[in-house]
DNA sequence: CCGTAAGCGAGACGGTACGTCGAGTCTTGGG
DNA sequence: CCCAAGACTCGACGTACCGTCTCGCTTACGG
């Protein structure tokens, strides 16, 4: 037998629904906190039956429908710019202005309170379950770091950038430290912050004489 | 008197109850992971009623149990050496030296098995509730990152680091990415991670000459 | 139109489902149990969609398919002799013999493991809703009473009954014990029963002399 | 190992709760019917987790609660008579007074529109369920036909019963008939019929001369 | 030295949500 | 327009845990 439970068919699938579902998880996340956000209540929110849900997300259900949710929101939203995959990042030249852009943009992104709860929540499940990890990683997070390395590898081209540096190394040493502090809400996260990281990055620590 | 619920009397709180709790709520979510970890699997682990656990810890249960049983454990593993709060950081006078053998102990630290899917449960939580996190933040990681701090103002004094640095912008800018590494899965937490992650953050991506 | 739903077009019904659907829930009846035994279950083993059975029993739907399965079956066995409502009751002058034949062939009727589930089951919906209980009385109980009404009157014709006597009555006097102990099973149902029946019956309980 | 699930403790049952569901699940029948009753109804109208429903009927839940709540109900009513099992049968002296009595007496109780649905409901589920059937039958229906067995074993003693007669067999020659009428409703259900049936019963269908 | 008041193991309780099943309706594509 | 297929909304199922609440039992004062 080649599975234990039959597919259900894609192309029969409501779309109607899968919005509503998406737009029922968000809103509710972000109105009362992921822990008391519940499939019942998606459903009930979406007016659908939790069948609907538990059809199309079978595993991991909470969590994938809102990584779902987000992928679709990013979708619409870079519309026509290729999608969520293809990520521009700004090149004008000045290597530490465009990190600077680009990383108090997402200093904004992460605070954003509409979306805070849900990133929040995407990302700590993410981090106890593997499986959704990855697919949050793959889908989400990774697109993102690779505009930073095509960014770094241009900067390396034109000397900007020691050519010796590991540009996946350099972009964490920009986005780590970003998400640290949000994620453990050490200090502030403030477009101050973003620039100081970039110098500090940029030059290093030990002293340049 | 003004209190609704009376607190209870710790001085007759049972110590073999507590120890109980703390070893069958660490074992349960190394075997079954954190999800699968019930207040009732530890209370019947533990050989303790469900009471006992939610008379000591009324609120984030489940979290703050394991909140604190990390916490004895490092309690008592740097038995003598004046308890967690006071973390001890080498100082060889080789400042990239002493990060590389720190931060090489943290990869192996994250990445035990015996410990890894406890440590996720409890940065994952800390990510979701304010509340818990900033325990987190308070009793777990920031004395942690005040030894990283107290080393880098010494390297300062001695001109290994350029003074003009923000410690605790330097801190993150070794903690931050080895944790985003731990926390994404993005690529393998190894010892020459952490020594690559030194010598960018030390030197700065831009080109030295 | 004045209908709010309009009827399906009988002529056009597909014979090959329908005797399908029948197969497919006496089957699934003896097979699992009433209980057991769902709309959506017989659909799928009589290779048949779920609206094509809905269509045409729009309500009582699972019990109105067993009624309809087992008339139709009925109507097949007595083929030729003009059809269920016109049951055949023996006449040998011999009272006492007849009912004994009769009464032998209904327990082994009731017994039958093919179909006891089923009679169970139609008989127990009958018994909760009155609609199908009066369908089910009429169409499948009351032709067999009548059947016995005609031949105690005749048996009142002979004097061989005495003619104060209410037939309908006489017919439960024996029917109705039957069904008693085959419904609650207080006792085993055998020939002997159904002897000691038509003789307890036909003199009563009060001493002859 | 002895036992698969562990039996509650009896010893600490909520009566309160016990009574509320009995009294639920008796109320909900007699307004909407068996088939509209459920699990998650009465445990709302008790004001009753389902854990506790399931708990304590952790088989056949529905009919099992409404056939306790039924015995509960005439345990209280026979209360100080000796409770359920011991049925009390008139002796007059005159036999056929006394079975129209009882008789006319059961006929009341199965039209008793307070409890004639959940009379219905069990002898159904009894029908379908021989587990629940044999319950049924034992704590409930054989009590009562072991008073009639009693009475006409009484009336043999004194010549009223042809000692030939298996009584078994002249209980269900009254009670059989009666029940047939009820559970098919095929004839109105009177005391006018009680009385013919017994007369009919006692003296036999066979003429007297 | 003896109540008496706490902590304790145990587990029943009222709840909430889970993930599944099936009912009956609706939609799609084929004949 | 019938039909097979199956996705849909809805409601109930029986289960798992939550956090609260008695129960007896044990254990340490404090009069």
């Amino acid at each position: 037998m080649p599975d234990t439970k039959a597919a259900p068919d894609a192309s029969r699938r409501s779309e109607r629904s899968r919005r509503a579902i998406y737009d029922a998880a968000l809103a509710l996340v972000a109105e009362n906190g992921y822990a008391r956000t519940t499939v019942e209540g998606i459903a009930a929110r979406a007016g659908v039956g939790k069948q609907t849900i538990y059809r199309w997300w079978p595993t991991g259900t909470r969590a994938a429908v809102l990584l779902e949710a987000f992928l679709d929101l990013a979708t619409h939203t870079a519309e026509g710019a290729g999608g969520v995959a293809d990520v521009d990042f700004p090149d004008t030249g000045d290597l530490a202005a465009d990190l600077k852009t680009v990383l108090r943009a997402t200093v904004d992104e992460l605070t954003d309170s509409a979306f805070e709860r849900a990133t929040r929540a995407l990302t700590a499940e993410g981090i106890l379950d593997a499986t959704l990890g990855a697919e949050f990683t793959a889908r989400l997070l990774e697109p993102q770091l690779q505009a930073y390395i095509r960014r770094i590898e241009a900067a390396q081209a034109v000397g900007a950038v020691d050519p010796a540096v590991d540009p996946r190394i350099a972009v964490e040493l920009f986005v780590g430290p970003l998400h640290h502090r949000w994620l453990h809400r050490t200090q502030p996260l403030t477009h101050d912050y973003a620039d100081a990281l970039v110098d500090h990055a940029l030059l290093g620590l030990a002293p340049r004489r």
